[in-house]
DNA sequence: GAAAACAGTTACTGATCGGTTAATGTAATG
DNA sequence: CATTACATTAACCGATCAGTAACTGTTTTC
């Protein structure tokens, strides 16, 4: 196992997460994958053993790569701790003004694939947490009180945010929802 | 044309409306939807042009009966519009815990068909749209400042609750928005 | 009661679904 | 140079996709 070299790989990868980002899953078949992508499905499924582990890997890098920026868009827009809770949104304000923006493929993968214990919907919540764990630890350095639920809140403002502009296709969303996390952390309660 | 009776033909798009809340849209065949309802797929296409159509007449009723339901349960939770905005999240916790709960149709028809001239999306956002401005409505009426702002920011926490609650398979996310909404209206500048 | 008009069925269309088989090309090993 | 091993391909699998054609009943209309 293992013939195309490792950056092949990482290319049908890549193509294949853009695919399924703008088209969906079920509606992207895997002939398509291979054509656009220029790999053979033979080939495709020697690396991988069904449609569903390629598109866990698709999870995985995305997850890589998007949790990647945001954290160090969010540490580059501001200084402080609770600085970076709110320059999240201003980060998503960003993302939602791109073309190539189409919401979340987290959400829509969980939508797609909604079974509590299907891989591809833990994968998902996995994503999520992540990000939760990183608000709850910036959270907890600006010394709130209860940084566990300052972050869950900011988490909903973030998730409720990219699903109304992904659907209305504006980035106002990212402005409200800031607002709404400026109060928030205004008058949390702190140590 | 208008062969089945309009009952036969509301308990059709009732059930083709289940089916493609519990498996997705793309992943919901015709030939299912034919089997499911015990109505042949030649009687379905007499009423229904395309698959689309058929989507957008599920679309209409669950906007009808959910956006009903909310109101209604808002309204009987709480006396006071500011009491109702708050009173939603009590209505989200408790459809978040139904058995049948797997998240909004809205949303997931929107990632699945997310074109900004899609029928299907417009259909979406026209449903947040009139939630919006009922929420609107309640914020204008209890007297705050800016109430579509307000209102703007209740509806993504509601959305980010949903997501999070489907995903997660918790009702968690309804109790943390409930808090924010909470802080948003003890916070926000009134008249 | 004849004749349109219409609701309903089964059976089918070409295309595509996820996935595999059998064969070919190619590079490394003895 | 022969052989083993492996990467890759075209062609194919049965199932299902959205949608339709041809046909059979049942009403409605005159």
């Amino acid at each position: 196992m293992g013939a195309m070299s490792q950056s092949k790989r990482a290319e049908l990868i890549r193509r294949a997460l853009d695919l399924f980002y703008r088209n969906g899953f079920h509606a992207t078949g895997m002939d398509l994958v291979a054509r656009e992508t220029g790999v053979s499905k033979t080939a495709i499924y020697k690396h991988f053993r069904t449609k569903e582990d390629l598109i866990l890997a698709t999870l995985r890098l995305r997850d890589e790569t998007f949790r990647n920026w945001l954290l160090r868009r969010m540490a580059d827009l501001a200084e402080t701790p609770e600085g970076q809770l709110l320059a999240l949104f201003d980060a998503l304000a960003e993302w939602f003004a791109q073309d190539s923006f189409r919401g979340c493929l987290f959400i829509k993968a969980s939508a797609e694939y909604q079974d509590a214990d299907h891989p591809i919907n833990r994968e998902a919540l996995a994503h999520k947490r992540l990000l939760l764990d990183h608000f709850a630890d910036l959270a907890a350095q600006a010394g709130f009180a209860d940084p566990r639920a300052l972050a869950a809140q900011i988490l909903i403002l973030k998730e409720g945010a990219i699903v109304l502009a992904a659907m209305s296709h504006s980035a106002a969303a990212a402005r409200d929802a800031k607002r709404a996390a400026g109060q928030l952390l205004t008058s949390a309660a702190r140590i």
